[in-house]
DNA sequence: CTTGACCTTCCAGTCAGTGGAAGGCCTATG
DNA sequence: CATAGGCCTTCCACTGACTGGAAGGTCAAG
């Protein structure tokens, strides 16, 4: 299979699979033309980072995943950490956006949105703690 | 005043202030020596690209922030589209977030995270579509 | 035989900085 | 007066995870 169809398989631009080859997260056979040649537990693998990356894994993340994934001995547990880091990390960018969400609300609220120069919003933005 | 006071008073690393400079965010005279010099305007410019991008702002945002703010002739809405969008982007990351937020904390809830092998995270991730 | 859809490599750009090297300037102390 | 150390300067390279595009090779259909 060609990286098209196997693009197309996975989810994923060819683009990106080019990619993921250079930073040795898959490793593709070639034919006699130089084209790459996907089989199944190509296509599998590729699968796999699209999904990880869906979750927000990232790529060192999901190396270390795919090294487990392939590996019958692991200990979940170690998957586990792996997931349970990154939920904590998401959680806490959710807090993030969640508190910028907030005052940007207050903000948009409280402006006229006119075609007057009043606005809060700069206001706010503008303001020097006091010194 | 020189980079590092107003630095501290922006309450931004030094070399943020300088690549500012350098994308024409901010125009600090120079001294004779060559050492940048920060006037009250400077600073207070740099206070609200540090409040500005701590709302998540774009850099291209806050540049059009900034020249809404110097224009005593702006008309609010222009700020307030510009916010709402910012606002309207929180709003899907956090909903994409959210949803990464659910799964993860599925998988992570059924895994036994011991010395076994086996996995429902690796299971998932590793699920091929049906064909 | 040509057209067009594939495929290849390589280079550059994205965003918003950050790290570090090499070197100049300024002040305080011995 | 020398020197130490704490500022400051520029410039270059790197980050993450791709993405766009150029230049050119390959293949199947008509």
């Amino acid at each position: 299979m060609n990286i098209g169809q196997a693009a197309a398989q996975a989810g994923l631009p060819a683009k990106t699979i080019r990619y993921y080859e250079d930073i040795g997260l898959v490793k593709p056979a070639r034919d006699a033309n130089g084209y790459r040649t996907f089989v199944a537990n190509d296509i599998h693998k590729l699968t796999f980072l699209a999904h990880a990356r869906a979750l927000g894994f990232s790529i060192d993340d999901c190396r270390d995943l795919l090294a487990l994934w392939e590996n019958t001995e692991r200990a979940s547990a170690d998957v586990h950490r792996i997931a349970q880091d990154h939920l904590q990390q998401i959680e806490a960018k959710i807090a993030d956006l969640g508190r910028m969400r907030d005052t940007l609300k207050t903000l948009v609220r409280d402006c006229a949105g006119d075609d007057r120069p009043d606005c809060p919003i700069l206001n706010t933005l503008g303001d020097q703690p006091s010194p």
